[in-house]
DNA sequence: CCAATACTTAGCCACATGACTAACCAACTC
DNA sequence: GAGTTGGTTAGTCATGTGGCTAAGTATTGG
């Protein structure tokens, strides 16, 4: 039972993955250029890239010698989905108890 | 450089922590009401509300015999601002992109 | 006070993850 | 066509993660 959701956050919970994230959200770009000032390997780095792609986070292709990463919407949108859910939730419920603690109130005044 | 991203997403990247935080937006809640349905030893399962403990999504006081658990809403908050971050970003440069395109068809016809 | 309940601690194990080096392949460039 | 550039594959290693059992502590109910 591996979920989507598995997937996609446990690639955002490493600074290099959302690094490249962020980097992808100003436009495509190139595997080398991705890895300039990140001081690791570039096999590592690739990894970490192999880790994005298998989410769906990110895909790529390759032209001649240079493979080329871009991002995809997607998986973001599943995971804003299941926070706004879980918020929604969350918030839902603190009006209930206010509602309630307010009928509490006016039984307490009558 | 270990991030709080790191740790909330992280935390996050478990079915089981995950529906953990799920059933909390429902209420406070036990240990033991909480491990209920989860098909696990219990010292595994407390070993996941560690993990939520120490991400800050989730909080617990202990009365009695009894702990109890609640969700908290801060890192919740944390991640949804980054993904937004990334949404606008990605955004912008699609209009930006657009703009561009637009442009070019303006040059292109005159 | 004895037993059941509700965790808690300790220790073990298998497998996943993130890092490295070394060696390799495939395309440009001169 | 020889060398450089851009990426890939293979293999090793240390540490982290998620699971278990067994045994312990501390309330609470009878």
């Amino acid at each position: 039972m591996t979920n989507q959701l598995d997937i996609v956050f446990g690639a955002l919970a490493d600074p290099t993955r959302r690094a490249v994230v962020e980097q992808l959200t100003r436009g495509p770009a190139a595997v080398s250029a991705l890895h300039d000032g990140h001081d690791m390997a570039l096999p590592t780095f690739l990894k970490h890239l192999k880790v994005l792609e298998e989410s769906g986070l990110v895909s790529s292709t390759k032209k001649g010698r240079v493979r080329t990463v871009h991002i995809e919407a997607a998986p973001l949108r599943v995971m804003d989905d299941w926070l706004k859910r879980q918020k929604d939730m969350w918030e839902g419920r603190l009006d209930r108890l206010a509602r309630l603690a307010e009928t509490l109130n006016e039984e307490d005044s009558t």
